[in-house]
DNA sequence: CTGATAAGTTAGCAA
DNA sequence: TTGCTAACTTATCAG
């Protein structure tokens, strides 16, 4: 950035910046939170009787704001992305062990099964041949 | 950014800004190319007898492009690994189905082998009785 | 204009 | 110093 942005809540907040005799170049005749939240008409009403460099600069310092929020969404946006996807991954896994589990409970359900019939089938082959 | 960087790939390569009489502020001592992968020595010997203030904003410039580097490795590896979370995500839904599937199968059979077994026993249920 | 996102810049931490 | 990453700015694109 050139001069301005970063740091400032709303507006006359200053602490830093040890001059009290150069050009006071900060006007904010609004403040960061409302420039960011009005409305344009609304804000156009502020801005009346300003030089036409005076709002263009607030126009873009406006611009700037609101950019900055939509960074820090895409952001987070990002984040929850990655991390419901982790979840995704996590209970999927959970779920494999689970049917996989399952799946070996009724193998060895089968063999037992096949041995019980075998069995028989023994036990009656003369029977039933 | 207050001036200069955005734009330029070594220095003297412009195909653009049809201007040829500004004054050029760009000295580019050393391509852009070259300062980041010269070492800091021979960078060094590069920089010998330059102002103190031209070394410094060198300097800078050669961290700043370093930076630049670093940020899309950042970005390429985060878009890396949301790729292969994707990936992993894909083959366990696959395996899921899969194993789902022989869930199923097995199940099925089981049913199956119990029936028989419950009609061996009925046929021969007075031979064993 | 509004919102989103890729790429570049800056601040600041860690090795 | 080097590399990394969060936050910010800028450039652009879509709606």
């Amino acid at each position: 950035m050139s001069v301005d942005s970063r740091h400032s809540e709303t507006n006359s907040s200053r602490g830093d910046d040890d001059n009290d005799d150069l050009i006071g170049e900060e006007s904010e005749l609004v403040s960061d939170k409302e420039l960011v939240d009005l409305t344009i008409p609304e804000l156009n009403r502020r801005l009346r009787g300003q030089p036409k460099e005076e709002i263009k600069r607030i126009k873009q310092r406006r611009r700037t704001l609101k950019n900055r929020g939509y960074a820090a969404s895409c952001r987070n946006r990002r984040l929850e992305q990655k991390d419901s996807l982790e979840t995704v991954k996590d209970k999927l896994l959970a779920e494999l062990r689970s049917v996989k589990d399952e799946s070996r409970c009724l193998e060895s359900e089968v063999m037992n099964l096949r041995l019980q019939i075998a069995a028989k089938s023994g036990s009656t082959a003369g029977l039933n041949a």
